[in-house]
DNA sequence: ATGTATGCAAAACATTTGCACCTGG
DNA sequence: CCAGGTGCAAATGTTTTGCATACAT
C-alpha cells in the first residue's frame, strides 16, 4: 500500500497521485517520460492533465519517491526510487533501458572528486550502445 | 589558423563560423551554452542570430570540431573538441566545470556494456559536487 | 471549512525550421 | 553566378505557472 508513502511525504492522498504511483509501480517499463505516463493514464480512462503529471512527479522527486534522469533527446525519464543506487545503459536503437551498479566505478567517482577538490553530491552516468535484443530494430533492419 | 578546419569539414569559411570558433577557442570558459556564445557575440558587437549559433554548433558537432554535453538544467553546453576524451565534474554552486579522464572507469564501461550484451557507442558521465574554489558562492556564503 | 490539488490554457525555455535575402568561392 | 549560409520570425517540444474550481482532511 503506497498510501502511507504519500502521507509520509506530507502529500495528500489524491486520485492523480495514486494513479501515477500505480503506473510507475506496475508498468512493465520502469523508466517513463512524463508524456508516457500521461498517455498511460489516458489509456486507463483517467482524466488527469499533463501539468498535474509534471507537478506530481516533481513532488515525488522531492519526496524521494521517484528519481529523474536526463537521457539524451531533451526529455526526462522517471522511475520509482527503490533506494538502491544504480546507473543506466540505454539502447540507441530500441530505447531499452537496463540498470547496473559497478562498485569499481562508484569508488573511482569519489577518488576523482577528491582529486579535484570537490565534495561529491551526485552523479549521472549513462552508457549508450546497441543491444542484442532480437526485437531491437537495428537487428531487424537487416 | 582554424580556416583549414572549416574547409576540411566541408564548410564554407563564413564570418559567423569564424567568430563562433574564435569564441570557443579564446573564452576563458571552455564550456559554454548556445546562449552564452550568443551573448558573447553581442558583446563583441557582432550581429549574428541565435538560430545561426545553434545551426553552426550543430554543424561543428557533426564535423567533430565541438562536442555537446547535456548538463542538468535542460540546456546543452559546447566545447572545442580537442580529440582527447574526458568527462566532467561540475560545481553545483559556482557552475565551474573541470575535466577528468579515469582509465579505470573507461575500462569498466566496456565491461559493463559487455555484461549487458551491448555494443558501447557512447557514454555520458558527469559528477556534481561542491568545489573548494575560494570564489565559490557556497563558501562565500558563510 | 479551508488549505491543497487539479485542470485548463497560457507562458516560459531551449532548440529547430521556413523562407526571403545575402555572400563566399 | 549560385549553392549554400544567414537573419528573422514563427513553429516545436518539453516543462512550468496563473487562476478559478474541486477535493481531502
Amino acid at each position: 500500500m503506497e498510501r502511507s508513502d504519500l502521507r509520509k511525504a506530507g502529500l495528500k492522498v489524491t486520485l492523480p497521485r495514486m494513479r501515477i504511483l500505480s503506473i510507475l509501480d506496475t508498468s512493465e517499463r520502469r523508466h517513463m517520460s512524463a508524456e508516457d505516463i500521461y498517455k498511460s493514464l489516458l489509456d486507463t480512462g483517467e482524466d488527469i492533465g499533463l501539468a498535474t503529471v509534471y507537478r506530481v512527479l516533481s513532488q515525488f522527486e522531492g519526496a524521494g519517491l521517484v528519481s529523474r534522469h536526463n537521457f539524451e533527446g531533451g526529455h526526462s525519464v522517471f522511475e520509482l526510487d527503490t533506494g538502491v543506487h544504480h546507473d543506466h545503459i540505454v539502447c540507441n536503437d530500441c530505447g531499452r533501458v537496463e540498470e547496473f551498479m559497478n562498485p569499481i566505478v562508484e569508488v573511482q567517482q569519489e577518488t576523482i572528486a577528491k582529486e579535484h577538490g570537490f565534495a561529491l553530491v551526485a552523479h549521472s552516468m549513462i552508457l549508450y550502445g546497441r543491444c542484442e535484443n532480437p526485437d531491437c530494430p537495428h537487428r531487424a533492419k537487416k
